[in-house]
DNA sequence: ATTGACGGTATTGTATGCGATAATTGAAGA
DNA sequence: TCTTCAATTATCGCATACAATACCGTCAAT
């Protein structure tokens, strides 16, 4: 994203009372959903670490918007889990303990199923050749292993989501895919493609078929598989700073 | 609205500097949480009809808070989707379309599946207890039909999701239950108690039981006869006006 | 009579201000 | 040197200010 312009340089004094002409007018709320858009997909992509403080001011200044609208994307992030919100003491990058780890995972299989059984038999041809021009892509990225294979396993999940047609379904599971992602951050080993592309496939396979218990049973288990893969198991923590961050996160305590 | 008070009146330059005792020093956050649940609570109970027009003004006012915190609250709501917010055009209870309610309960089911299926052959004596004397209490409660009996219901339903132990299925359980109640006074015949007490007690049953499969298939069921019972399907709308509303407002008109 | 233009008012979107709370620093005492 | 506590500073919570729309009624023109 760039922040080029220079939005609030100036001593920010003197902009009361300004010739009429020079406010921009971009669309309202637009700016508030982008604020919300750039702060997600920076916690996604964990250029704002978890646990990591996030101070009104600096921010609305760096993204040339007020703390109001700042504070909205907050409360919003809140709701989705990426951020904590604690009274008094302002916001900072959710770091979600292993036990909410587990259910965010547990919802998003459980949610995916649903979309599995939904979609079991009612995909287009035309559904299904997207999925299956997707998983190529995903077989291409996959040989160079680079974070493009993460983003397109995500992907393949949201498109399927979309897919059900169902509006709230999809939010949903947009939603615990956006924390398994953050979860995987904190917990995950550190860059495992997550997805296997193959299980995919056979799942693709699956929802042509009609076989919905089977396309439901593959979901289950790939998930599951992610999370085994991933390493979202506590036993032989690596670190012991990971053990206790959580704690002392989640008392209020801000480690280094 | 009631325009008696002149707020406005005074040149309002004189409200900075009072004497410093007269803050009263409720915790912070409190307030906005008070707004929220409020307004859920007035919009779950039809005090505010679907479709009504919420200004930030008049609520804000009738609250004791300022804009700042209603258009927070509406912001929380407005992604439970129990109230809907365009650009400019401000905020109304949410007047979901049938093809929305439709979703919200698929996702509902599904969700409750989940409950069902995680909550069977796990529940201690404790938990079955209670659920056991909450249904009596709705069987006390039906016999005089009253709103009571509606509440009952609902809370039978969140009881068991909070007995899971998952917050996050907790959260999409109360937040899809709170969507139905806003459907079921759109679509809904009047007073249909909604939930059969007997099915409430065949799934105790069926949890306490350990058969995980017939207590996801009884829920299915439970659920899927609330929508039946409650009329949700469009066949024979009784009224031009409710074929109508969900387009018009759908487009931001706003009927009379 | 309907429609379209115009002007005033009501409401929204966003920024800013003010008091309050927590973080931090620094000084004094053990 | 290590604690304890007070003063300073950074931030937050919330209200308010102000500009930008949208709404509504009036009036003129077809």
């Amino acid at each position: 994203m760039t922040w080029s312009e220079p939005r609030t340089a100036e001593p920010e004094k003197k902009r009361a009372k300004m010739s009429a002409k020079m406010t921009e007018p971009r669309q309202p709320g637009l700016r508030a959903q982008s604020v919300y858009k750039a702060l997600r997909r920076a916690i996604i992509e964990q250029a704002l670490k978890p646990g990591m403080k996030l101070p009104e001011d600096s921010i609305g200044e760096q993204l040339g918007v007020s703390r109001t609208l700042v504070r909205e994307a907050f409360g919003r992030l809140a709701i989705e889990g990426l951020v904590e919100l604690k009274p008094n003491r302002g916001a900072s990058v959710a770091y979600p303990t292993l036990e909410e780890a587990r259910d965010v995972f547990d919802v998003r299989r459980g949610l995916e199923r649903m979309v599995a059984e939904t979609l079991a038999g009612n995909l287009t041809a035309a559904q299904a050749a997207e999925l299956e021009a997707h998983v190529r892509l995903e077989e291409k990225a996959h040989e160079q292993d680079g974070p493009e294979s993460i983003r397109l396993s995500g992907e393949f999940h949201i498109k399927l989501a979309e897919m059900t047609g169902n509006a709230l379904l999809l939010r949903y599971v947009q939603e615990a895919s956006s924390r398994c992602s953050l979860i995987l951050a904190i917990y995950g080993r550190p860059h495992s493609s997550e997805c296997a592309v193959s299980e995919h496939r056979q799942l693709i396979d699956a929802l042509r078929a009609g076989d919905a218990a089977r396309a439901a049973h593959l979901m289950d288990h790939h998930l599951q598989a992610v999370v085994t893969r991933a390493l979202l198991t506590p036993r032989g923590e690596r670190d012991i700073r990971e053990v206790l961050a959580p704690y002392a996160l989640s008392e209020g305590l801000t480690p280094p």
